[in-house]
DNA sequence: AATTTGACTTATG
DNA sequence: CCATAAGCCAAAT
């Protein structure tokens, strides 16, 4: 193994596959997504390579740590709803109950 | 190549 | 809830 470089590509793809695994009803932070890749540092990153993500992801799912919806995005509050995320009166979702744990 | 920008986070007010 | 600040890192300009 040359080096854990997941940079460019292999870091967005890293990405994509965790969120792809992400289970329905619950919500999972961008910094997270990060830490079970072996990056935690790079929740800005992650971000990047959503925006850049295919349709096919449950990107619907990857929210910020206060369980907000994506800027320019509202209608991911509907998305969650429906899978049974249960929003504050404030706006965000649940976190307390429906972040995402399957960390190892 | 330097600067700006951003689907981030935490803390403070 | 929103604004600001500082920390963090890479892509976009």
């Amino acid at each position: 193994m040359q080096t854990d470089k997941l940079t460019g590509r292999a870091f967005d793809d890293e990405v994509y596959a965790v969120v792809a695994q992400i289970p329905a009803g619950k919500i999972v932070s961008y910094k997270q997504i990060a830490r079970l890749i072996g990056m935690p540092d790079h929740a800005r990153r992650v971000g990047r390579a959503m925006a850049s993500a295919p349709a096919e992801l449950p990107c619907h799912r990857v929210v910020n740590s206060a369980g907000r919806t994506a800027p320019g995005w509202p209608q991911q509050r509907e998305l969650l709803e429906k899978e049974g995320v249960r929003f504050k009166a404030n706006g965000c979702a649940d976190v307390v109950r429906f972040m995402w744990e399957e960390i190892l």
